[in-house]
DNA sequence: TTCGAAGTTCGGTGAACATCGAACAACCTA
DNA sequence: TAGGTTGTTCGATGTTCACCGAACTTCGAA
């Protein structure tokens, strides 16, 4: 796997980079299903896209500072990074994951784990 | 002047795009000039942008639903849709409004009538 | 009616982005 | 060590974006 440099800094984290990450469709989808804190694995994610646009959107998200990455072996951990973006821009995912349930925003986006 | 539709209707705004809208300093800081609701005049903005360009924001953030736009004459002013931004999107705008004004973004917009 | 002011639109450019399939690297297991 | 699994990276492609200057449209004023 080896990787570059992830899990940028907190005071890195710029409010137009959040919101820009935020700005499409299927990583809200990949959020939402973040939202409760539990960690997931890149192979859960069930998205109708090719495994490497996945893996960019991942990277999209890591790089926001939206979420932790972890790995162990050949495999990679993805965690809401939420004390940190709460921190830094209070209420901000709370609103946004509102207003993305109530509208479904990113729906496409599934996990073999949850029911329906 | 002449336009084609602007002002969008309330149930076609998308999370999506106003955040994709409000992912861009420059556009952030229009919306916090405009952010106690006064009406602005198209020249009354001063950003380090050609006025073309100053253009092409407006539009992005009239076509996201975040402000609304009416013409006088040659003039054209605008204003924040708070009202339709906040029963859509609760509490979005002043979320990303606060962190705003926290981190400073979109500094480099302002206006002749704003002290300092 | 002629001129200037106010914005929009157009054409072009370089950068960023979403997407894919293929190749690759790292690891685990048989 | 030979294979399979896991996810990243690498081109490549087509789209969108920020940006500019120039041309244009509309209007008001002299």
């Amino acid at each position: 796997m080896r990787h570059a440099d992830r899990n940028p800094d907190v005071d890195q984290l710029t409010l137009t980079d959040v919101l820009a990450a935020l700005s499409d469709p299927l990583r809200v989808g990949l959020v939402r299903l973040l939202a409760d804190g539990e960690e997931f694995n890149f192979g859960e994610f069930d998205a109708p896209v090719a495994k490497s646009t996945l893996s960019h959107h991942l990277k999209v998200l890591n790089a926001a500072g939206l979420t932790w990455r972890r790995e162990e072996g050949t495999r990679c951990f993805i965690r809401l990074r939420r004390e940190d973006i709460d921190a830094r821009f209070p209420h901000l995912l709370d609103t946004v994951l509102a207003a993305a349930d109530r509208d479904d925003v990113g729906n496409h986006v599934t996990t073999p784990g949850a029911a329906c």
